[in-house]
DNA sequence: AGTTGTCAACGAAAAAATTCGTATTTCTTG
DNA sequence: CAAGAAATACGAATTTTTTCGTTGACAACT
């Protein structure tokens, strides 16, 4: 009787989105690799799990040739958009001052990078 | 066989503690009248759900009434920290920038809270 | 043609997360 | 004290997530 209902990719969906992302549309032989720095998986459950993907819509797959290529059916951009909303609501009752706040003290971040989040912000006042 | 350990809360459980956040330490009934403004729970099912994360050690239970008294283990900074550091991981690829760009881009933020986070954005550089 | 290797399909099973019914204990009130 | 209310304890069922063994298809090579 469990029931989640978010449209959430689960923890080893989103594995497999984060190495789809950084090496662009492939196989699940290339995929399986990759997962395999992580932690041993086997051939066929990251093919079962890229399946179950393409069955929710999550993944496109092309069948043109016998090896499928796969590829993601929504953005980087809106999957993180997604799932960083998502915790904003879930674990910081919406403000994202707070969420920021944390994020920072979570990782050092460069001068450089606090500067060109500085950027943005300021662009967005702007706005 | 499936995943190993996870050192992170569930979704219910992150729901428990959002509204133990939000009330300070309280008993089963409080947490479970708030979770149902959220989605139909049953006593027990809300019940059961606290007692597995006492055994967790990620609540702390004050046995000295007969309604037992619930207050996290863990305090609403760290677990927030892990969780965001975690999501930062696994979604950003550590990028700190990219997920409160994402964030910013997911919430629209009152001009006040973007001073409050330039501010803290100072105070980093500073240290 | 037979062997070998690679791949997708399928089904099943294990583990984790969620839910709740029932039993038991404890308190309250008449 | 008895009866009912309210709370916890226990156990089990259900759903979702994760894992993998087995099978059959297909191609390349001998």
């Amino acid at each position: 009787m469990a029931r989640p209902k978010t449209s959430r990719p689960t923890e080893r969906e989103l594995t497999i989105l984060r190495i789809l992302w950084g090496q662009g549309p492939t196989t699940v032989r290339e995929v399986n690799k990759a997962m395999n720095k992580d932690r041993d998986t086997g051939y066929t459950t990251t093919l079962k799990l890229m399946q179950i993907m393409t069955e929710k819509g999550i993944l496109i797959r092309d069948e043109s040739q016998r090896q499928h290529v796969y590829k993601p059916a929504i953005t980087e951009e809106k999957t993180q958009k997604q799932l960083v909303g998502d915790l904003l609501e879930r674990a910081f009752s919406g403000s994202a001052e707070k969420l920021v706040m944390r994020a920072l003290s979570a990782k050092k971040v460069s001068a450089k990078e606090l500067e060109r989040i500085r950027k943005m912000l300021d662009e967005l006042k702007g706005a």
